[in-house]
DNA sequence: TACTTATATGTCCATATGGGCATATAAGTA
DNA sequence: TACTTATATGCCCATATGGACATATAAGTA
């Protein structure tokens, strides 16, 4: 039961629940969930580290970035995220989440931009 | 979105849990669920405080006993917590809990043999 | 009144938490 | 080599947490 106490402890976090609810739409890196979010990148990356260390996303670099992705073995993970998502027309901030992460290539394309 | 991650918040000990899970198989007074988890009483109350305060669940008095039960007024809370009970197999504490609570009418004649 | 039962609450302690900020690391580029 | 970018980590602090234990409260009973 461990397993569902820390799943329930991990999405009681706002930081962390932002990330997994992206997530569930497709892979991102860790500067596209910064702009995205607006959450700074310390805490992005410890909030993915902790995701990382529980089992519940995967990280896979390519080229200079590194990649989430999320990665519920568990049938009982994913049906209660998918609950939440959903009910994303009651949870503003998630909406408005999933609305900026339709450009998320932006967040990449700016630093080649750059170059 | 508080109240989501409350949510999550609250179902993430392992004591909350397994009282809202037996909730969800009808009401108790505080000594049934002393009595069918083991859990001490001034633990089984805090956390029933706890669960009131936040809105989930509520009591009443009946003769010398407080009985309490669920009270989700959302009805994602009613289906995560649902899924947990559809998954009840693979939680052996919560399977337990519920076996016991068939008899839970014990915990209150106890007290009546006394008399 | 003294006692028991059912429940609630207060105190204490050890631990976990989340975030800010600075810094480390690793890779690529000028 | 010096610099930039992407990401990770360490340190600090204020706060929340859960449980044990003792005690309070409220009602009924002897």
């Amino acid at each position: 039961m461990d397993k569902l106490l820390n799943y329930f402890k991990l999405l009681s976090d706002e930081t962390r629940l932002r990330i997994m609810v992206l997530l569930y739409h497709g892979e991102f890196c860790v500067c596209q969930i910064t702009g995205i979010t607006g959450i700074s990148q310390p805490n992005v990356s410890k909030h993915l580290a902790r995701l990382r260390d529980m089992g519940l996303v995967k990280d896979e670099k390519k080229e200079q970035y590194t990649f989430y992705s999320l990665n519920l073995e568990d049938k009982i993970f994913e049906d209660i995220l998918g609950k939440i998502v959903e009910n994303v027309e009651k949870y503003p901030v998630l909406k408005l989440d999933l609305e900026k992460s339709k450009a998320a290539a932006k967040y990449i394309e700016l630093a080649n931009m750059k170059k």
